[in-house]
RNA sequence: GGGGUUGUAGCUCAGUCGGUUAGAGUGCCGGCCUGUCACGCCGGAGGUCGCGGGUUCGAGCCCCGUCAGCCCCGCCA
């Protein structure tokens, strides 16, 4: 088809925007063409720009007739730009802001064409592996334009927000420094340097406490950073931090200035919530929701109900009780007819996922229209079941799941638990939003990996102050000055007050195992900078992706990252990752230099007692060519003397001896 | 690294106990149609049943392997 030229054509309206005020007007429009109505002689086309669909008409009785050829020749997607007098409709659309005009045209040119689209732009539900690929039409779609203009708003007013509190923003480096502990970086190797490599950041974390030595006082940052960890619905091999550091506070000083933005955001999206925010310790966060990322929009809570079995005749419990502390049983009660009148065999199916949780069952008393029953139902009589029930707070039906073991493995069992009947009760409310603060993390956390403790933050994240000596006592008591902003069960910031001098700096480095040179070799900078008139400092970083998700009400964030990954770390569109030219490898001394070039010969030897059956020859050459594309590859078949047998290239022949 | 789940027409899906020529809706192409807006009516084209192997007289369906998407565990200071 030949294609109009855009020329000096200048457009005067959005298509959004037209009303019945404009009509008799003309004016110019560009768009794509959602859909042509074709009626013989008359023809509708819905177009479609940024800001709204206008409905285009022309007829046979009035339209030149080489334009009504022209508009009938358009199909879904064409680009055009077009003239037109807008004017009331002979029938109107209620369901459109733009339903009561329609533009009759006097112009048009098609400025590009459109092959048909690999999927419907309407439809929910095409395969998101589709949707990946053609990711720019899956852009074009009105719930993800949404969505990242939804995002854009969240980081205007973001930086708006920082801005009239006198913070600065600052850029930091990507190519940085690969620092021990934390996630897996993403390396970048150097030319200049043979051997040696750049890291990309997993947060700007010790730039932006060195802008606090250098006297910035308030910092901030919507940056990139890059992890290289599975995926997972909630997260992204990159992703997008506002990242926050400021002098001479205290926590609650950080959380001051975060508390006021997550109220405007929450407005922005038309949910009121009030700050200050609840702060929850660490430790009642575990206790009560089993989770340090608790969703408060359930109301119902974890309870102890070890000193109930003290008597009891069933042996799990009891033994509990008589652990002194070590073992507790723990439980859950969902009031409710639904939680009372769960089936046997959803019964079974928590227990089984009790069982994915590392439990080893799951003890229950249900109390239905009929009464109690329960697992452990022949240990509980009359007096026992009275006193479970004044303990759990049971009036009417309800449902009780109960975890028996360490306070780790109960809170794993039951948090997990209370967020899946929490959901299948309709307990939660999904028009709430309930931030709070965790407070109050462990410093350490001992690693049976490493053999040693580790960091639950940082390693630069301030010891709470009354904890200070636990260090070198008992680092797995220490608290840490360290919070986490929580948004309906999930983390969507977290932050510490940092240490600032270089003696507890050490004292911490020595603490996680990382003695005096290897501290010097790897955080040598930070400590030089602590000892240089370092101010309090602390900070926090809030992850805009999730956060966008959960404004957007979405639950994947890919939904709100124009150009994701899979959950294989793979972008679909580009197909990156990819291999690259030798010499690319080459300059970054990755591989030998050319003309040094060595060969590896590998053999795999496939000992069968069927010789070389077609079989086995069949998997043999398909294993072989997952193993390395791009190479000559083949199978020889020895038989028991090693006379070779045949040999078969994949691609090739198969020759015969 | 482990577990679960999905893969059939461009798209969304159905496909019985393993049995004739693999279907539907939608999209696409052609024709008709003056008030449509999921336009309607008529006709047509369109398939590597993800890929490889096996079992079987016979495989979309059963078995083994593998690839890809999604979800989860581990991992994510």
């Amino acid at each position: 088809m030949k294609l109009d030229r855009l020329g000096d054509f200048q457009r005067t309206h959005r298509n959004g925007d037209l009303r019945l005020d404009h009509a008799g007007q003309t004016v110019r429009l560009f768009g794509w063409c959602r859909r042509v109505r074709n009626l013989g002689s008359l023809v509708f086309l819905d177009l479609r720009d940024r800001w709204g669909l206008v409905q285009l008409v022309a007829n046979e009785e009035t339209a030149d007739p080489e334009l009504l050829a022209r508009l009938k020749a358009v199909r879904s997607e064409f680009v055009l730009a077009v003239e037109g007098v807008v004017a009331e409709r002979e029938s109107k659309n209620p369901n459109l802001p733009t339903g009561d005009v329609e533009v009759r045209l006097t112009g048009l040119r098609i400025l590009n064409t459109a092959a048909p689209l690999p999927f419907p732009l309407e439809d929910e539900g095409v395969g998101e592996d589709l949707r990946l690929t053609y990711r720019f039409l899956d852009l074009r779609r009105e719930q993800l334009q949404r969505n990242l203009r939804l995002r854009s708003e969240v980081a205007n007013l973001t930086r708006n927000h920082f801005r009239e509190l006198d913070f600065i923003e600052v850029e930091t480096p990507i190519l940085t420094k690969s620092t021990p502990e934390g996630a897996r970086d993403y390396l970048v190797p150097s030319r200049v340097h043979a051997g040696e490599f750049f890291a990309l950041p997993q947060s700007p974390q010790l730039f932006k406490q060195l802008l606090q030595v250098s006297g910035f006082e308030r910092y901030v940052q919507i940056c990139r950073c890059f992890r290289d960890e599975d995926l997972r619905a909630d997260r992204q091999p990159e992703f997008t931090q506002v990242d926050i550091e400021m002098s001479f506070v205290r926590q609650e000083d950080v959380q001051g200035v975060i508390e006021p933005l997550a109220v405007k955001l929450a407005k922005m999206v038309g949910k009121d919530v009030t700050a200050p925010f609840p702060r929850l310790p660490y430790r009642d966060a575990m206790e009560w929701y089993g989770s340090d990322k608790p969703d408060l929009r359930c109301a119902v809570k974890i309870q102890d109900a070890t000193s109930l079995f003290a008597q009891s005749g069933f042996n799990l419990f009891r033994a509990a009780a008589e652990s002194q502390g070590q073992r507790r049983v723990r439980a859950l009660f969902f009031p409710g007819e639904a939680a009372g009148s769960l089936s046997r065999k959803q019964l079974d199916e928590l227990g089984e996922a009790a069982k994915q949780l590392g439990a080893g069952g799951l003890p229950y008393a249900k109390w239905g229209k009929d009464g109690l029953s329960s697992s452990f139902k022949k240990f509980l009589d009359e007096g026992a079941e009275m006193g479970l029930k004044s303990h759990l707070g049971v009036e009417k039906e309800g449902l009780a799941v109960f975890a028996v073991g360490t306070d780790a493995q109960t809170s794993r069992v039951l948090g997990e638990l209370r967020l899946r009947l929490a959901r299948q009760f309709g307990m939660i409310d999904e028009s709430r939003f309930d931030f709070l603060w965790v407070v109050d993390f462990p410093l350490l956390e001992w690693s049976e990996e490493a053999g040693r403790f580790v960091a639950c933050h940082h390693p630069f994240t301030s010891p709470h102050p009354d904890d200070l000596d636990l260090l070198e006592t008992d680092p797995g008591k220490c608290r840490a000055v360290a919070y986490d902003l929580v948004l309906n069960g999930f983390e969507v910031g977290g932050g510490s007050i940092r240490i600032h001098d270089a003696e507890t700096q050490s004292r911490m480095f020595r603490t996680i195992g990382i003695g005096e040179e290897e501290a010097r070799a790897k955080f040598g900078f930070l400590l030089d900078a602590l000892s240089y008139g370092a101010p309090p400092h602390g900070g926090l970083a809030l992850g805009l992706d999730r956060l966008v998700m959960l404004l957007a009400g979405v639950d994947n964030i890919r939904e709100v990252i124009a150009f994701p990954k899979t959950a294989q770390a793979r972008c679909l569109m580009t197909d990156a990752p990819s291999p690259v030219d030798e010499r690319q490898l080459r300059e970054l001394h990755l591989v030998p230099e050319a003309g040094h070039q060595t060969y590896r010969v590998g053999a795999v030897f496939f000992e069968s007692a069927e010789g070389g059956s077609p079989e086995l020859r069949g998997q043999a050459l398909q294993q072989i060519s997952q193993m390395a594309p791009r190479q000559a590859q083949g199978l020889v078949t020895l038989d028991a003397q090693g006379q070779i047998l045949d040999a078969q290239t994949l691609s090739g022949p198969t020759f015969e001896f």
